[in-house]
DNA sequence: GGAAACCCTGGAGTCGCTACAGTGTCAACC
DNA sequence: GGTTGACACTGTAGCGACTCCAGGGTTTCC
């Protein structure tokens, strides 16, 4: 299997799978006499898996541990749960401080008056923080 | 006014101012004799400016476009409406995403039995996914 | 006079790719 | 045989927004 079928099988690019390979997660595939990389079917799966991962946001250092604990079968998997707890742990903290934005972005566009004439409520709210007066951003944050 | 003195009354670190000013988002501050910056004022309410777009989490590309309203407040600020709705956009987007990752991790964390004898349902689950058959994480994206 | 705490510059490292530049290989067509 | 186009390879640089470090100078306090 050349790089591009690996790449399209899965979705990622090859540029990516090599940037993998670099970086230990995927295995030396084996190379054809013109030197191109031949994957194995081995490779597709553990790439797939890696990918998963990387849906699940997980950086590629956790993937590599869960990697490794799927090479070995009989270990202690409560690493595993502590990793995706992590995950999740950074999932909610960054959900909970994308709310606050949502909702602070929210207030300073209703600052705009919509006619423009001579000022602009937005800067205005944007300025005034720079004073350290009280601001809708700062008084949720 | 010291580096220092300006990062704890703003709360950004030293290296940090070093690096707006890099970056040209602060103007350059006048020197001592000895080669210390001194800042006025004016940098610390810039600073918090550009700290409080921040905390919305914009670009410094779009920090900076700001800063230029703000210099010149006779121009037409429909620009800076349209700067805050795409900021807008953008958190809605990740908004979404964040709170589908946050339910597969739920739903993969579920997996795990607690008793860990002999099989790891999150590792069950995160191979099953490389195999290509349906997961709680691919039926939901 | 010596140590701690500050300042400076320039460059490298982080993360997960992405995008080159420069070169080689291969299959198909004329 | 020549040419085109799509693929492959390596190595390096770039992104954003910092963060850290090395290697030096300065100030302040005891």
């Amino acid at each position: 299997m050349q790089i591009k079928e690996l790449a399209r099988a899965t979705g990622v690019d090859a540029e990516t799978i090599r940037y993998y390979e670099k970086q230990g997660l995927l295995p030396e595939p084996a190379r054809r006499d013109n030197g191109y990389r031949d994957y194995a079917p081995e490779h597709l799966e553990r790439l797939s898996f890696i990918r998963h991962c990387r849906a699940l946001d997980m950086p590629l250092a956790d993937v590599n541990r869960l990697l490794g604990f799927v090479e070995e079968p009989g270990a202690d998997c409560s690493d595993v749960d502590l990793l995706v707890d992590e995950q999740l742990a950074r999932v909610r903290a960054r959900l909970k401080s994308m709310r606050a934005l949502e909702k602070q972005l929210l207030q300073l566009r209703a600052r705009c008056s919509g006619t423009h004439a001579g000022h602009c409520g937005i800067l205005e709210e944007l300025v005034s923080a720079a004073h350290g007066e009280a601001c809708a951003c700062h008084s949720n944050l």
